[in-house]
DNA sequence: GCGACCGGACTGCAATAGCAGATTGCAGAC
DNA sequence: GTCTGCAATCTGCTATTGCAGTCCGGTCGC
């Protein structure tokens, strides 16, 4: 075998994506900051042609939305973009709590002592943001501490879902963190003290801590008003 | 308008199944029941040729079982036949029992007085079986009463999670109604408790009578043994 | 004028063909 | 015997074409 020169690291396979793969996030996107208003119709075909792909790729992405909840189609007769309202956004804000709960009572069971110094490195990497406000890297240190959790969980079907459910309150997030000046140190204590949870096994207190977390998180954006909580 | 034969009923939108519809359940049912072992390499091609039809039907039921975590592909590669030993199986199991719970707490939240009142006469009709021990039958008016509860939570998305993870423990159901001859009326009770609190709008009450539920249930089949919970 | 009808222009769905990576095995060089 | 390189043959992925329902607007019969 030759020794690999320095600097030079395996191709990883997320570089290459797919057509299909592609168009779902196009899509996705369009959809969540609304340049794809709800009910609004659109055709396999246009759509492959706006974007210069052929229609299977896009038909796949349709199917995927569809699976999310995101686009509604009726057979033969078209598919259009679905509304939701503030009572669909809750909706799926109750499925995210009770999920993330699932991914935080998993992830105590099975986290070995590596993934838990990786996730400690994340929450001090947090610690400097408190200071600033830099709202986006902010959500994004989130994003990547709560995709960490989910992805030690090893489950697929887990980490798909809490994805697709994540594009719901993208936006409802950015909200959150900027709605009161102290909700970023809430969080990360909240952080803290699930991943200390994580930390001891114990995968009730991880799972509660999570759900309360999420669900406060989701309050401060309002997004659960349509139910009044 | 014509008026109708006696006997003649408008066509169930659900005859016409898509082939890619008839080609998934196909292909979920023979892994559930294990004709397609773990680990099975499958290609679209010949799966197409088997069923005799077409690849893109095909492949468009693979990409949903993927996303169900039943069959992984590896791009260019081959797509095959997921492993999901007792490990798998509880993790679905807890991932099925916090669903389960939201979709009784969004039922509770927005049941109307006849979907109330068609739970009741499902509840009812399953009452005289609790005689007998016709346990296909009881499995599937579990299902039903199950069924009707995440129907009336209007989510798409929530309803379609929890169609592919039944289909992880559907044999496990079996096992637990088998198990012992006092588990039909156990969870006949517990139906009959979760349905009291959608019906007293408790939506609180009803996650957590839920999710009790579910969790007994599984423990009774031994799904969640492999957390030695 | 009014309603049944019919043809074109959509739609999603499926079949077919071909592309480009990935694997395997064999032939040849050393 | 071991390694290298090529080629046949897999694979999933994409493009193209055509099919069959569905809708819509004009037209014909009354």
């Amino acid at each position: 075998m030759l020794d690999s020169p320095a600097g030079l690291v395996p191709l990883a396979a997320e570089d290459i994506l797919s057509l299909a793969e592609r168009a779902y996030r196009r899509l996705r996107d369009a959809i969540v900051d609304g340049s794809l208003p709800g009910g609004e119709r659109i055709s396999e075909r246009s759509l492959a042609q706006t974007l210069g792909i052929s229609a299977q790729p896009v038909r796949e992405a349709l199917r995927r939305l569809e699976a999310e909840g995101m686009v509604v189609t009726l057979p033969r007769r078209g598919t259009l973009v679905a509304e939701f309202g503030p009572r669909r956004l809750a909706e799926m804000g109750l499925i995210r709590i009770a999920l993330e709960g699932t991914a935080a009572s998993l992830a105590a069971r099975q986290a070995g002592a590596e993934d838990i110094a990786a996730l400690l490195g994340l929450l001090r990497a947090m610690r400097p943001l408190l200071q600033g406000n830099d709202i986006a890297a902010l959500a994004e240190a989130n994003e990547r501490f709560h995709g960490r959790i989910e992805g030690l969980t090893g489950n697929s079907f887990l980490q798909r879902s809490l994805e697709a459910l994540r594009a719901y309150d993208h936006f409802g997030r950015l909200r959150a963190l900027r709605s009161t000046p102290q909700e970023p140190r809430r969080a990360w204590r909240e952080h803290a003290a699930i991943l200390s949870a994580i930390r001891r096994r114990d995968p009730e207190r991880a799972e509660a801590r999570m759900r309360a977390h999420v669900r406060r998180s989701l309050e401060a954006s309002g997004i659960l008003d349509a139910f009044n909580t």
